[in-house]
DNA sequence: CGAATTTTGGACTATGAGTATAAAATAGGT
DNA sequence: ACCTATTTTATACTCATAGTCCAAAATTCG
């Protein structure tokens, strides 16, 4: 079993028993024993609990990103509609994996590592609605961007605790999502009339120059599919194996072809679907992804 | 030392403690230490920290309420600057005492109890903004304003917390809570034209239903009053035994003279600034003010 | 004063994080 | 297939802390 893997196989693991038992409650004993890991090896990946959390929420964020890629693929960027689906992808995967408390507030840390990933976590979400709301409502909004997501993200969160506080039960994402669109739109006019925020672009700046990106290359992503394919084995579906080749070689090309790749990315990630291998194949998808973009 | 004032002392050490060190890096060690009692008293009182902890919560809401009654003591109720004035009290406490980081969420606890305290703390924070909202914005706004004041905190908590994350340093209160009425102004007629809000009276209903309120009645103030005039002792200023005789007295009769009462709660709350004994009659003062509304 | 209650101090249990290490298993190169 | 590296295992150990228990001392209060 490789490195990688094995990595895995912890985070899986740690997931499901966050999920079944909450954060606080799963205790790296459990942890091991549910990966079937000793302790030694445990500690070989991670320095601590927190460490595999960021983990997790990594795999998260890989996640959502390739799913919102493929809401968006061939559809028009300025669809609303689009932009709310997109929108409800993460809190989704969060709800059904009652991961919402976990980071919907900075959870009061001691440790300085965890907090600072779980505001980066916001950060790039909240970076990503930036961009999202310039395409939507225009250039013209730039300056006020930020700020709108800041906001959405604001209400939104705020109105679906206490919908939830209110009826034990978790809200309609739906109308919570179309409400709070509605909500910021309805600030635009103001915030262009009197053309004051109180997060300008200053401080968008500021935020993105303390963001690590992971560094994503194209070698990179061809060696992490070497070692992917190496460990498929007969269970794996002829489509899986035949797909990873075909990735492989096509990304050693000089000049990527681009919507041939695109078009070959869903079925990739589909191909894995409820495998041992879907985490890695949706990490790999959302790497590529991310290399076409770019 | 009675009872009450040894509850009190732990508490007051807790809270300094939270604040230097964070409330997991406190341990009952420590505090038992920092109030010189002894293990056996501490779980007398509380079974937990984090009982503790919401102990710690109900004196802040005590002296929060307490300033914002003050503020508004003859002071037109509709007048803006007022509330700002009112809104920023609790902000700037939990500033001071690096408390935000410790119920800006619900902070991913195992223990049922601690949530239930903590959504219910935010709880009361929303109704009194809302019943605020209206009096300011007028009795039309009323279907709206509690979707309004969960918007409100929505928004100024996110625009503070992405403030801090790019400066370092809290945001501007003042600015902020400007800012977010702002906000919530604009979005009033956009409320009103649609007429349909996500957060209707139905939920502000089941919320309150499911709020126990303290019962706080007269005997029970007059008691408390009892055993606070026995705890003061040579170094108390003849103001504040004055005082605490004076307003046991009134309390006593039949008929309550609200305003001559009123106009010694200030002095009174004064009276006991910076001594071992403010915390409980800033909870008195916070008490007959109560009375005197009822 | 004397009974009732509270407080003390310390011992004790239990849990869980994290370290350490020698022996076993496994990968990868040749 | 063999040898060497590295990884993994199993287990024992330390340390910190929550929480329980209890008999003796201190205190409150009638």
């Amino acid at each position: 079993m490789t490195v990688n893997t094995r990595k895995r196989k912890i985070i899986d693991a740690s997931l499901q028993l966050f999920i079944e038992k909450g954060f606080h409650h799963t205790s790296i004993q459990d942890i091991i024993a549910h990966a079937n890991i000793s302790k030694g090896t445990f500690y070989n990946y991670f320095t601590s609990k927190n460490e595999c959390f960021l983990a997790i929420l990594e795999q998260l964020r890989y996640t959502a990103q390739l799913q919102r890629y493929e809401l968006l693929a061939n559809q028009n960027e300025q669809d609303l509609d689009v932009l709310i689906e997109q929108i409800i992808v993460p809190m989704k995967l969060h709800e059904e994996q009652n991961l919402i408390t976990l980071f919907e507030g900075i959870f009061q840390s001691s440790d300085l590592e965890l907090k600072k990933g779980l505001r980066q976590h916001r950060f790039h979400e909240i970076q990503w609605l930036t961009e999202r709301f310039t395409n939507v409502f225009g250039e013209e909004i730039r300056p006020y961007a930020f700020e709108c997501a800041v906001i959405f993200f604001g209400i939104t969160h705020y109105l679906a605790m206490s919908w939830r506080s209110a009826y034990h039960l978790p809200a309609d994402l739906h109308r919570l999502v179309q409400k709070g669109l509605e909500y910021v739109q309805a600030l635009l006019p103001t915030m262009q009339k009197t053309n004051d925020v109180l997060l300008n672009a200053d401080v968008l700046q500021l935020l993105q120059n303390k963001a690590t990106k992971p560094v994503i290359t194209k070698a990179n992503v061809i060696e992490q599919l070497e070692g992917f394919a190496k460990q498929l084995d007969i269970k794996t579906s002829a489509t899986g194996k035949e797909l990873t080749a075909f990735l492989m070689e096509e990304l050693m090309r000089d000049e990527l072809r681009k919507h041939v790749i695109k078009a070959t990315l869903q079925s990739y990630h589909a191909a894995f679907k409820s495998t041992s291998h879907e985490s890695e194949a949706v990490e790999l998808s959302y790497k590529i992804a991310f290399l076409l973009k770019n």
